[in-house]
DNA sequence: ACCCAAACTACAATCGATTGCAATCAACTT
DNA sequence: AAGTTGATTGCAATCGATTGTAGTTTGGGT
């Protein structure tokens, strides 16, 4: 006794194929088009797949009628009987300090690559910033089956939760320092190699007193703070602990702090930020402070940003290869899927030499 | 006949409330909390949704055995229910130069600003690159229902088409600037007032020769060329057309541009720039044909990004106010859905003075 | 005690697609 | 001409939640 309750949603002319912008956002469903082409929806599912059941002849004419009806599959509906999402998700811890967004440029251009890689795969990127309580927002995420996979963008200082979580779930590739007890899957550059290459320049420019800045809190900035000593103790010099300054990443709370450690201690001829917007920063205040970049102090960054050598002066850093970052990380995240197993990566860094740390006189 | 078939698909404790670490990713449906609760799907569904047709004894029951599973609901079932998606996409139309990717600081930041505000009231953020055919892509888009609006960011030079998708889909809000023809809601600054203030400024400073570098092609440029024009006639100057350059909006193609024009002309006292970028792209230009900012040429941009304060010298620009722009287009896209009828809007910018435009000794 | 309304709760259809298995049909074998 | 095979196609269950409607229980009135 079933009739045929199908009805086509949209009265539309089956022969014509107008543009039909007007059905944009209507429900043209798989049943349509299965009662346009006059054969199941099965058979109408498995054309648009692609799959070999179907008679090439029938496969044509359903496409034909499809594009004629503009219709698109209704990836709700798809995702909800695959049990997959087409989407992956990229997650900024947001620190403590900066509530307020992401910030740093360094980010944003990895997150424009993360966008191209991902719809390069036909995925799409959901962004999500999550406030502290890292494993719990993410176990939201993964519950709530929005997403077959997770990037995080920045361990923070939340390496031991992300260990923990990483026990149970498995597509997820963070970027960051690989950590002697890493039970998740990193990619991030070669800080310690990178560090060690910059305070080597400037220790070859005759520097001698030369400011650490950074949050060794972090990870990577520990990292680059390692590279950082073991460059001192190859030239036979030992760390001085005032010359370690914990700044902030963002660019208000950097320059504060850097203001306020010139204003007690200027006796330094080179700087060594852990990130280019450490760096700008630390420029703005040493010239506040009278102190001419390079003439009086050198300064090296790190992250090498787009502005690093657009600055003036053109800000000597260390590269990191963002796009190759994104690619690495989105290409590991999908093999994880896949089941593969894949170990963390580190990717090599340049020493940028521009002006800010030109050879003294 | 019907047997319970239902069985909790993780074999844990109902009794505790462990962390549960271990159940990530795991699927806890809503039958199973049915289950436990011994209820009926419905009732849990209801209960979970606050409806007030469960009892109070019962929901917390039942928020309780939910809480202690770590369950949540199954977005993409309860999407495909509802005919919502709780995603908002926001949309980069790439320009064809840059085929690259979001390289404008301002959209990074505008990007930030967004996610903020949506994930305030809830919602997902999707971000989608699209290449060229806007109205076809973002009728996929629409259609594969994966998203409850559209953020368009920026008019790139696709007003027309823009123009026509809208009228038949309502949750769109551009960033950009109001067309006379507007069949959508814009949200944009006050191009030719922020364009006008600059050039006034300019002009105030003695600067008679000033260049206007941009691609009018775009609505925004052409609007701040609008301005930009209007300034000078209120100063009774008439628009020099060999002073107008239209430079692309990435970094390269503006500093190339822009080099090319000084090997021919450098009898210019001052520049406006259309954004930011292409500002500084000038500085490092007129900088290595032996012009000084401010000295021999002042120099204002648009959109105030953060690194122009902190740029060598501050540049001084026309500010947009990134993080208001954001917060209304969220708002109004979000009246816009509930039927509500809402006008574009334009947003106040400020004149920036910094060191780029000092007056002249 | 008995009846009725109020307050809950369960049933079953529904959202739009995918897919294992059964059914159909034409062509080929002998 | 009957049997077999292979190529296609259709049926119906399923993914996990929501909700209109019908059914059950409880409490109050008399």
């Amino acid at each position: 006794m079933r009739t045929k309750t199908t009805k086509l949603s949209v009265p539309s002319k089956p022969g014509l194929d107008l543009p039909m912008l007007g059905d944009i956002g209507s429900q043209v469903k798989m049943a349509d088009i299965a009662m346009l082409a006059g054969v199941s929806e099965s058979t109408v599912s498995r054309a648009l797949a692609g799959s070999k059941l179907v008679n090439a002849v029938t496969r044509k004419r359903i496409e034909d009628i499809a594009a004629s009806q503009s219709y698109s599959i209704d990836q709700r509906a798809r995702n909800l009987r695959l049990s997959r999402t087409g989407t992956i998700s990229v997650v900024f811890p947001l620190s403590h300090e900066s509530e307020q967004g992401i910030a740093d440029p360094f980010f944003l251009e990895m997150l424009g690559n993360l966008a191209d890689e991902l719809s390069n795969r036909g995925y799409d990127l959901l962004l999500r910033k999550i406030r502290s309580d890292v494993p719990r927002m993410l176990a939201d995420l993964l519950r709530e089956g929005r997403t077959d996979g997770v990037l995080l963008i920045g361990q923070s200082t939340q390496h031991g939760l992300i260990n923990e979580l990483a026990q149970s779930y498995r597509p997820l590739v963070v970027w960051g320092a690989r950590q002697p007890d890493n039970g998740y899957i990193t990619v991030g550059s070669d800080n310690i190699g990178g560090a060690a290459a910059a305070v080597r320049h400037l220790l070859a420019c005759g520097h001698r007193r030369i400011a650490f800045l950074g949050n060794r809190q972090l990870p990577e900035v520990a990292a680059r703070y390692q590279g950082y000593s073991q460059a001192l103790n190859e030239a036979g010099l030992a760390v001085a602990p005032d010359l370690l300054l914990p700044v902030p990443f963002d660019r208000q709370g950097a320059f504060a702090a850097i203001s306020g450690f010139l204003d007690r201690d200027r006796a330094i001829d080179a700087v060594f930020a852990s990130s280019d917007i450490v760096a700008i920063a630390a420029i703005r205040a040493l010239d506040q402070h009278g102190l001419k970049v390079p003439h009086d102090v050198a300064v090296v960054g790190f992250d090498d940003i787009m502005v690093a050598a657009a600055y003036t002066p053109a800000l000597s850093t260390v590269r990191q290869d963002i796009a190759l970052g994104a690619s690495t990380m989105v290409d590991l995240l999908f093999r994880r899927i896949e089941g593969e197993v894949v170990a963390s990566v580190e990717l090599p860094t340049t020493l940028m030499i521009r002006a800010s740390s030109e050879r003294l006189g």
